[in-house]
DNA sequence: TAAGATAGTAACTGTTTACTATCTTTACTG
DNA sequence: CAGTAAAGATAGTAAACAGTTACTATCTTA
């Protein structure tokens, strides 16, 4: 089934770790994992993870980089060759929801590290990821603007923000109980 | 202006903890708030908090305690005597944001605690409070329903989830920059 | 105004944390 | 197939944490 070699290569070892801390995050608080929990849950001793990354906060900030390359070219794919910008922002709707469905821990972990004080790398990728999709919803409401499908009076960074909001509320939302609300 | 006692009744003393705990939290990630941050914040040492609170999860519970009163009878009151349910919504989220940027701290501790795993008596507490929320949001959506000014045809508990999730999203959003977007 | 009760201090405890130093095992290469 | 470099295990460290303890200062009231 799984491979029983015990040593893996170093960015093979790194691509488990972050898979690690994403599992992990979707059933503990992210600010309660520690490197002693991740590295119990990839079958290592704590200190194996130091070989490949120099601290905990690089190995936040590579699980960062991991969720924002993937919820991007997810829901870039999910738009891609849609004509309509509404249709395709609901595509990008519906394809964010799976995507977190698939990975609960990936809303917890951004949650987490919005919150916290300091402008740590991570949280700087956090926000940057966030950034980027808001200008894609811009992009695909100034779309609509021009083709007539939406109002022209809307105020695109209002909406932007509203959407994204929306988003990130209903899935808090749906973190606190079950989650087949849509 | 301030007493220069340093003794104060428990209550009080209580009341001076609560308060303290909701300041930091509006500058720093309600996880990391120590028992000695708290006693740094209002003068006094770190031991003696353990004099008026049997644990450290006990300050948390009566901070959401206060959050969940407050917070209530605010939109409560700024209901009050509002005869169209649509616009006593649309008083109540104002009061919302109101209370909200008054103690940026309330959102940052509901939102820590939510996503917390164990069951604690303060997450429970948080949880709670979102229901009598979402109580109060149904109730005014129903009456809309019945006076005409809701369509009848909307599901009053999707719409009540949507309301509440738009506020934390938005919450969460403004948390994220400056604040003015409204 | 003295006695008891209440509130606060300072120093300490055991545990947990991220991180490190040293030794051992594995897998690749000439 | 021997030698070696990468990967892991073992066993630490210092700092930070919640909570405790022995003592002291301050209020209250009879």
């Amino acid at each position: 089934m799984d491979s029983p070699s015990k040593h893996l290569p170093a960015d093979e070892r790194r691509a488990v770790t972050i898979e690690a801390v994403v599992e992990l995050a979707g059933s503990i608080n992210p600010s309660e994992i520690t490197t002693a929990a991740i590295a119990k849950h990839m079958n290592v001793t704590q200190g194996a993870l130091f070989r490949h990354f120099p601290s905990k906060e690089a190995i936040w900030q590579a699980v960062m980089a991991w969720m924002a390359e993937r919820l991007l070219s997810r829901i870039d794919l999910a738009a891609q060759g849609i004509k309509s910008p509404l249709e395709a922002m609901r595509a990008m709707f519906m394809s964010h929801v799976e995507f977190v469905i698939e990975h609960p821990g990936v809303p917890r972990m951004m949650f987490g590290e919005l919150q916290r004080a300091e402008a740590s790398p991570a949280k700087r990728m956090a926000q940057t990821l966030i950034q980027r999709y808001a200008e894609r919803i811009r992009a695909r409401i100034e779309a609509g603007k021009a083709g007539g499908e939406i109002a022209a009076d809307v105020d695109t960074q209002a909406a932007a923000t509203l959407f994204i909001g929306t988003i990130q509320g209903l899935v808090m939302q749906s973190m606190l109980s079950g989650d087949i609300e849509r």
